[in-house]
DNA sequence: ATTAGCACTCTTTTTGGTTGAGTGCTAACA
DNA sequence: TGTTAGCACTCAACCAAAAAGAGTGCTAAT
């Protein structure tokens, strides 16, 4: 059987009404809201159809039908198809998120130091506007350079090191050494440092490091300091996972589930669940990605729809926005928003 | 009227009771499993009286009986007085608590960096340990003192200032500078503000800021660089509040209930509302606190009972821990653990 | 090919009855 | 006088049957 155009049409009608009511839908509403001017008898052949072709059930006979995920599936895509051709217009709507991005942004300008909490703020700011479930994920990726090194010395045998990294992302970390070391030799250390580790990637630092050992000849303390270093830079390459706006999920009923409301907001909470899903989307597909139902790798989520768009920064982080809603979320809309926050990430961070 | 030995007994049977099973107790139970050996006729009229004075109610008629607020209470300051006397018992529970801050010990050393991150885990524990939402309050305070700054340059007009605390607390910050400011310049003012600022608090720190621009000739670099440490400082002094658990409360069909479990969730997660709670609380008392029913003073919270223990570290750090449970939660344990973590936490963070 | 009409199905809501837990009260008892 | 047995009463919880409502599939007419 082929899905002509009047089937396809019935079928949006189906996704559209039950986007908005939830709630299972009869071929009555479908003759009374399409402008197909069709009777409901008609409909309801058709409908039988597209249920025989797998777009849509009954979640009991002499109900109304359901999208399945093979429907929106499709509705999704044509969506995409359409968005490719119109550019989407400029509205009211994005005037708001500019003015939103605004606030993100000054927040960013008072605490420039906490990466962390600027993502956070997006995350709650996404989260409001969409009213659904967010969460991004950072990481600084393995090629981020080392732009500044500083060794100092904060206790008798105690030394501090604080490092930039480009794109200012800044660690430090305080750690005890096994022998007292003159003003004069950290002098030493931080201008040997600065020549040799500066500009590195962190990968990069792994390989030379026992070259650059060698090159100073083989000091203890050297090799301490060095391996001090290259630690707390590996520990800013972490991936980061924040989420934002968890107890939207109880704006629908559907997800409102004790049961399902429970084991989300747990997967939310404990991020560490997630980082397995937000890494493995990025890489090839650089645009937006859907994962409908069963098609999320979360066993969670599988009454959701997830939304994942990645970024990346000009100092090399990279990472993924994601957007957890019911399946019958607003997908024009999460997408334009998406699509809106991804552009201006970068300005909002390089502006810095 | 007054309450007498028996009624006391029967008041906490039926507190006991309710507490294992969360549903209304009535007399014939509080006949079995007393050793009173009365009847439940006896018991019924003792009960009749119990909520006369206000200790329990009825659901509705003919139901058994419940605790209120006031019930709870009594039983709560009870269980206090007869701990005062006979210090509780180290038990094997005690060995696996031992063992958990073993846990969150070893990771808190491998990011000494993160106050944050450990206080997280701490929560997180806490929470896996008692079956019940947790918060801690972290607060670094005013009169935590400067140990020692250093300014370096990462780029023509950019300096990075890094700020270490007592207690090795590091804050740091990259600013931006109106002009150049050449390497020696640089020196001097490390070398001058590790004389005049090391050893401030905070609160020191804003009170001298004119009179140490004043001393060493009002020049403006000064000034700038001056404020930025101070704001810097200023921020560390922030309230952190951190949340763990959370999802536990879908384990009491009390609290379960969407509307109840939303709402508490969102407060959690929000961390902002609760910093009012938590900042409240810790002066005066410097014991555990129970906050039951209508007690605690955020609305979400009126179906829980919250109990908190302040805890002030060697650094200077002072705090609070929450739990938030059913009304019906196990006091006795909780008051046990907390005491426990209070002891310890101290410790925890010392030995670094 | 479309549609009106009707019988049929299945959920949801309503109704009414039954059960069981638990109470309050009274009267008997020690 | 305090305790207890017994009984009438209340009310939530459960269940089954009935009614209502929504929607379908199919047939026959257009």
């Amino acid at each position: 059987m082929e899905l002509d155009n009047r089937k396809f049409k019935i079928l949006e009608a189906v996704i559209q009404d039950y986007l908005r009511t939830g709630e299972p839908v009869g071929s009555r509403t479908i003759a009374k809201i399409s402008d197909l001017s069709l009777s409901s008898a008609t409909i309801r052949n058709e409908m039988a159809d597209l249920e025989e072709m797998g777009y849509i059930v009954q979640p009991h006979t002499s109900a109304g039908r359901v999208p399945t995920d093979k429907g929106y599936r499709l509705y999704v895509d044509s969506i995409l198809a359409q968005k490719a051709h119109a550019e989407s217009q400029r509205d009211a709507a994005l005037k708001k998120r500019e003015k939103e991005l605004e606030n993100i942004k000054k927040e960013y300008a008072s605490r420039l130091d906490r990466m962390e909490d600027v993502m956070q703020a997006v995350a709650r700011t996404l989260a409001n506007d969409t009213n659904y479930a967010t969460m991004i994920s950072t990481s600084s990726g393995r090629n981020n350079k080392i732009k500044f090194v500083q060794l100092s010395r904060v206790e008798e045998k105690k030394l501090l090191v604080v490092i930039v990294m480009e794109g200012n992302v800044i660690r430090n970390k305080v750690f005890r050494v096994s022998e007292t070391i003159s003003e004069k030799n950290i002098l030493r250390l931080n201008m040997m440092l600065n020549t040799t580790v500066t500009g590195l990637s962190v990968e990069q630092l792994e390989e030379r490091l026992s070259a650059i050992e060698a090159e100073n000849g083989n000091q203890p303390m050297l090799r301490e300091v060095l391996n001090i270093i290259f630690e707390t830079v590996r520990n800013a390459d972490d991936v980061q996972i924040v989420t934002g706006g968890t107890t939207n999920i109880f704006k629908y009923p559907e997800l409102s589930v004790s049961e399902i409301a429970r084991d989300l907001i747990t997967t939310l909470e404990d991020k560490q669940g997630l980082s397995g899903f937000l890494e493995t989307v990025a890489p090839e597909s650089e645009g937006i990605r859907f994962y409908i139902g069963e098609e999320t790798p979360v066993k969670s989520m599988r009454d959701c729809s997830v939304v994942t768009a990645s970024y990346e920064l000009s100092d090399g982080t990279t990472g993924t926005i994601g957007i957890i809603g019911p399946k019958r979320m607003d997908y024009e809309m999460v997408v334009e928003t998406l699509n809106n926050i991804r552009m201006r990430l970068d300005d909002l961070f390089s502006k810095n």
